[in-house]
Order: C-alpha cells, then structure tokens, then sequence
DNA sequence: CGTGTTTGACCGGCGC
DNA sequence: GCGCCGGTCAAACACG
C-alpha cells in the first residue's frame, strides 16, 4: 500500500499546480501522471475517499473540504490533515472561539502550508529525476532506431534481433500515436486513455525517431484504410508481400481477456460484425470472430470464445489497434488492449530497455488489478487479463483499482504447458527464445503503473456492464453505433476514469 | 431493401 | 505430400 501514498503524492500536487497554473514539469502528466491524477480525482469524487485532492482541499478552500475528504486525505498522505479540517470547519462554524484558538488553528495552517511545500518540492525532485530518465530513454531510442535503418539498409536480413525488436516495439505505439493525434482533435476520448499513456512516451519520440514505415501488417491504419475493403488488406498474400520485408515472428500481439458473463460478448463499446465462427479443437463451445466496424478499414479484430473448462468464463482475445477515434465507452478495453499489446511487444526489445522502462520510468511498487498472463508462443504473443480471478467487480468498481495488489509476482511465469488451441488458465507459454521477453515484459508490466490503471478500467468495462450485448451477435447488432453519445448506464466510470483530463 | 448473421468452402501454416 | 487446424471469405439467409 505504498504505492496510493505516492500517487496521492503526485496528484495532490498535480492538482495544486494546475490550479496555480501548471507550473509543475509537464512530463509528469504526460505519462503516469496525469492518467493517474484523473484517475483518482474521477473516481473519487463520488466516493469517499479524497485520496486525490489532497493539495487542493487546503490550498484552495479548507472550509470546503469534508471530514470525508480529509479521512481519504490522513490515509493518503499521512498529514494528519483531520484535526486541522474538521477545526478549521469547526472555525468556520463558531466564530466566537477563543482567539487563541484561531491563532492555533493559524499555526497550523502554517505547518500544513510548510508540510505541502515540502511534497512539492519532493515532487520537483521525481519530476527531474523523471525528465532525466526520460532523456536518456529517448537518446537510447534514437540510437536503436538508427541502428535499425541502418540495418535495413545494409541487408535485407531483417530477422536480426535489432530489427526485429524495434518493429514490435514501435509498432503499437505508433498506433497509439495515432490515437494521440486523433486526440489533438478530440481530445475528449484519447487524451487520458492508457494507451495514450505508453503513446505519449512514444509521441514524444515521434519527432526523434523517424521510423519510415510501419512494416507489420497489423494495426496499418493508413494503408489500410485505402484499401477498398478491409476484408483485402487481411488477404494471406498482401500480408505476406508486407511481412517479407521484416520476417517478424512476432507479427502481432494479443491480448485475451477472462472474464465471468453470461452474455454472448462482453461489451466493450466497440461496435462489431461476426464474420466467422468456428469450432475450435479442443474446445466444444464454437469460437467466434468479429470485426471492428466502427471505422472502414479499422483492423481490430476480436476472437469470442467460451472457457471449455468454465463455461461461465468468456474469452475474449483483441488483436490489434483501433485506427479510428473511439467513443470513451470503447477506451477502456481499447487502451487496455493497446496498452497490453504495447507492453508485450515493447518487452521485445532488449531486456535493457525493458527494465529501463519498469525500474527507470515507473515507480517499482508492482499494482494491477487482474491476473495478466503472458503467453508468447508463436507466432502470436498474447497477454491474458484474467479478470475471473479480481478480488470483486465491486471492489473494483470505485476508487480502490490503483491500491489492489499486483497479483502476478514473476516467479508465477513458469513454462505451464497448455493443450494447443485452448486459452488456458492462468499461465504462461514462451518459446525457448523469448523467455527472457516474457521475463522483462512481465517486470515491465507489473511495474507499469499505466497499465494496471488500464487494466482497472477493463475490468469495470466489463464488470460495470451487468447486461451485456444482446443476441447471439453480442451488442454488434446496434447498427446507430453503441453508446458513443451518452454513454450507456453500465460504463458510466470505465472511461471517465480514463478520459477525463 | 439494407444490414448483420450463419455456415460451408477455401487458403495457408504447420506437424508428421 | 498429406492431413489437421486456425482463420477468413462470401453466398445464403434472417430480420427490422
């Protein structure tokens, strides 16, 4: 429980310098801050705990801040907040106390004033100490991404590690990149997603790593939205001619969600088209497959399918990025995914850079709110989000997902042999050659704060929607495009968790 | 009639 | 080379 402490910190002086101005280093928003700042302030306030207005509830109005508030605020960050609160309201309230208690109460404030410029400037400390990790990250992407056109200049040969690594992991987040873009337009939906979390550390390198192609043919927004049908760019042989430039054994990653519903489909607030359904072996319930059709050419693509084991389990496997502004119904799962996919590929890269990104980036408290899985067997990486095994939607649903503990130690990734075709149980599956990926991937997930905030958001996407799409088609058959306006009653707070700024 | 679903056929990858 | 399997296509069908 170290980790709420922390980011109380953050966010109470996010707030605080937002309200004075956002005099703060903006890369602390960028990244996990921010994400997490609205996070809290979102979802909790309309709860009770005030984790996240901790600054702002006596920088700006004491008088206003509830004892509520001010429990949150004591738990959070420690600065026994309470007395001074519930006395200054009680100050509020009687004015004809001593004076010398107002003179107490005065000292106080001081002391608490003190107390706040002291997290401050702790606060100045991690920013620095955060833009200088953050430098040198991007100088060490510069030199791969150098490397890497050098590379394929030289040679052809793009099965080198190098190469490779550097597809996969810029793959995802030039996708999110995409979004980041779209974001700039509206920001409503994109901006605080997590995926813009990972994005942002990759919008930033946009400008210095000049990667000239996308060469996966996942996730190719741009191309594929020119092509006639987005049924022609999944054709074997256009994705063969694009893969033969970079012969990826990881051509694109999966992220496969477990979760308990009695529903067809879990809603996720995409809109999707069936377009084929088989029978998996090994599994007697048919497996399905849908489509993004919320935008030509969007080359998401999800697999449904029922647990063999628990029929009550759903299987829901996403595969690749949206290529289109989503509705803040549909960021949650979206940037989960993203976030999750990125995640996976990125751990591609040298272990070096992953451990760089959990140990440099990110604070090395371990959270997350479900049981991620990795499973990097070829030629799809996939990362399992078993949100059977969260403690509880309820608990899940407000104000308490960033504090619920990691529950995916490392030590727990051992080789686990599942029967082929079948989503298996938490466990994971590596090929001999990326063990050490799943290795640095796992760290690096399980030290993402980003990621497990997204993570939160899937799992109150899908535990916030009690009714789930209707039918056989799941809640695809909404041909006026499901609840982007007004967002449906069951994901009030999965998005604005994320979206809010 | 338009849209979405169903379902058999087809294709490519992979293992034997 | 053959068969199995996963994934996709597309014609037929259902529905509002």
């Amino acid at each position: 429980m170290e980790r709420p402490k922390e980011m109380a910190l953050l966010n109470s002086d996010g707030f605080s310098s937002h309200d004075r101005g956002r005099s703060v280093d903006e890369g602390v928003d960028r990244r996990d801050g921010i994400e997490e700042v609205d996070f809290f302030s979102e979802s909790h306030r309309g709860d009770k705990d005030g984790t996240a207005r901790a600054g702002v509830s006596h920088d700006r109005q004491g008088k206003h801040v509830s004892p509520q508030e001010d429990t949150g605020i004591n738990i959070s960050t420690g600065l026994h907040l309470l007395t001074m609160s519930s006395r200054v309201g009680q100050g509020a309230g009687e004015e004809k106390k001593p004076s010398n208690e107002l003179v107490m109460l005065q000292g106080e404030l001081n002391r608490l004033g003190e107390e706040n410029r002291k997290l401050r400037i702790m606060l100045d400390q991690l920013t620095r100490s955060y833009g200088a990790l953050h430098n040198e990250y991007i100088l060490t992407m510069q030199q791969r991404a150098q490397d890497f056109r050098h590379g394929q200049d030289n040679k052809t040969d793009t099965s080198s590690p190098v190469a490779v690594s550097e597809h996969q992991f810029m793959e995802p987040g030039q996708t999110s990149m995409r979004n980041i873009e779209h974001s700039g337009a509206e920001d409503e939906e994109q901006s605080q997603t997590l995926s813009n979390g990972i994005a942002n550390r990759g919008s930033r390198e946009q400008g210095t790593i000049p990667f000239t192609k996308r060469q996966l043919p996942v996730d190719d927004g741009p191309s594929e939205q020119t092509s006639p049908s987005w049924g022609s760019n999944k054709n074997p042989r256009l994705m063969q001619e694009r893969s033969t430039d970079t012969e990826l054994p990881c051509r694109k990653a999966r992220v496969s969600v477990r979760a308990r519903s009695d529903a067809p489909m879990i809603s996720d607030g995409c809109q999707w088209r069936k377009y084929g359904q088989k029978m998996a072996k090994g599994n007697p319930c048919p497996r399905a497959y849908y489509r993004c059709t919320m935008a030509v050419g969007c080359p998401v693509r999800k697999q449904v399918q029922r647990c063999a084991e628990d029929k009550t389990i759903l299987i829901t496997t996403y595969e690749g990025n949206h290529n289109h502004p989503l509705p803040p119904t549909a960021t949650a799962m979206a940037s989960t995914t993203s976030a999750a996919a990125a995640m996976l590929l990125s751990g591609s890269t040298t272990s070096k850079d992953s451990l760089m990104a959990a140990g440099g980036f990110f604070q090395p408290v371990p959270y997350a709110s479900s049981v991620a899985t990795l499973s990097a067997s070829a030629p799809f990486p996939t990362i399992t989000l078993d949100l059977t095994q969260s403690p509880s939607p309820l608990q899940l649903s407000r104000g308490h997902l960033p504090s619920i503990p990691f529950s995916m130690p490392p030590s727990m990734y051992l080789p686990h042999k599942l029967p082929p075709g079948v989503v298996g149980p938490p466990a994971v599956q590596f090929g001999p050659r990326q063990q050490s990926m799943v290795e640095t991937v796992t760290a690096a997930i399980a030290t993402d704060p980003n990621f497990t905030t997204a993570l939160a958001a899937a799992i109150k996407s899908i535990m916030g929607s009690p009714r789930s799409t209707s039918g056989s088609g799941g809640g695809n058959s909404s041909p006026t495009g499901p609840q982007v306006g007004p967002g449906p009653p069951q994901f009030p707070q999965s998005c604005t968790t994320f979206s809010t700024n």
